[in-house]
DNA sequence: GATACCGATTGACGCTCGTCAAGGCAGTGT
DNA sequence: ACACTGCCTTGACGAGCGTCAATCGGTATC
């Protein structure tokens, strides 16, 4: 509250978007009151795999990764996380440890809610709880299309939905009126999120270029044709 | 109640275990004088991806699968529902339309809640839907397990975890103390399970049998070797 | 400005797996 | 007994993709 960058719930932006928004007054002080805000770098984690699941964290600006490894060496990134969002409640809910990493991957800032007060704003409103399974449909949902898609799509057009779900969540027109976007991620975290080894994202990039589809440069994007980009990815 | 076959959902046998747990008596009557119950035969289905979604189902005993399509033709069985599941509740929470279809894959049967009903118990009754929350949570993290998997093993190594899964919900030991399964699925939804060629499952059969881990007869499977086999799913 | 370093790209090669086509086998109908 | 039909298996082939290794930036370090 007394920090200079403190924000308090009231004032979150993150906030109307949040499963938060359903609390009336008391609980949100106590909400606020009880959580620990902190900014974190990119880098860092909020937990890792294995670790006891204390309390939740909700994201607001910023962007985390949820990271998977198993004995064998291999690794994934599952999904990423937009402000709002809060992470580790599936964790909280089933009383297990954590089974993801939280990294974050572009500098944040996170608040920590401890179980004790999740259990407590769980109980006293109902809505809460609801909010929650509201927000876990649509996760179950994008799980389901995203295994539906690892299963049925090829590497590269998996790349190109990949494109289309960054450019609708980060992409913007430029001052030409092109499509452009940031990616806001390595090729390997590409490669990592949907399954595939860096190589043959690299070539998947050298290929749509050639296809006047995209324009790389970097971690700059310009889709140059989203009518025919969404055409090939429901094509097959 | 008075069709022969009819058992009430006092009586029913999936009720401990499934979301309506919680309910009082008062509404458990409620959802018994409104649900519709019915027999249905294997092959049939439960509703189509594309339609509207009325209400939601409850599965006594039976096996129902989910199963998806794309434009392009693509066909995945995404998960399999087993007696105390709730099916449909996805599409009725996001009141979207269907997004899979839901296909009986052994003779069942299922109760239909109309969607009135469980608006009324959910409003009554804030724990159902924090049952919802917690069984939707495990789906979500089995999802994200699947998807997981299907990112980083072969073709082989998801068919063994399957078998391992399968097992755990349908085998059991037989007189010579022998753990078998009888396989509740065709090669071809094995494949579209795990996201194969049907070609590709014979061939994973023929050589986990040279190698002597598992005998095959038609849908009848003998684990031979349960500790090796989940040493190599873990060890890839 | 020289060096080291890390991520991205490119090439070569081989394996896994999908596709196409040809049987085999059990159940069903005539 | 016959064909017919579905489902499974097997073979041959090729495309897609992973792996290994070399190279090419771009950035930090001294």
């Amino acid at each position: 509250m007394n920090g200079k960058q403190s924000i308090g719930c009231f004032d979150c932006q993150a906030h109307p978007s949040s499963e938060w928004c359903v609390l009336d007054e008391d609980e949100l002080a106590l909400l606020n009151s009880t959580k620990v805000q902190k900014p974190v770098e990119a880098g860092s984690t909020l937990f890792h795999q294995g670790d006891n699941c204390d309390g939740i964290y909700c994201l607001e600006p910023g962007l985390v990764g949820i990271r998977r490894l198993d004995s064998a060496g291999n690794t994934a990134l599952l999904r990423l996380c937009s402000p709002g969002d809060t992470i580790g409640y599936r964790s909280f809910l089933l009383k297990s440890e954590h089974r993801t990493t939280a990294e974050i991957m572009m500098p944040s800032i996170v608040c920590f809610i401890h179980r004790q007060t999740v259990r407590t704003l769980l109980e006293r409103n109902p809505n809460l709880g609801l909010r929650f399974l509201d927000h876990n449909v649509k996760v179950a949902t994008d799980f389901e299309e995203r295994h539906f898609e690892s299963i049925t799509f090829t590497v590269k057009n998996r790349f190109l939905n990949l494109l289309m779900v960054l450019y609708e969540r980060f992409g913007h027109l430029n001052e030409n009126g092109e499509s452009v976007l940031e990616l806001p991620l390595s090729r390997q975290d590409i490669a990592a999120l949907i399954g595939a080894s860096p190589e043959t994202i690299s070539r998947s990039i050298t290929r749509v270029q050639d296809e006047g589809l995209v324009r790389f440069k970097g971690r700059q994007v310009v889709l140059q044709d989203i009518d025919e980009l969404t055409r090939q990815i429901s094509a097959s």
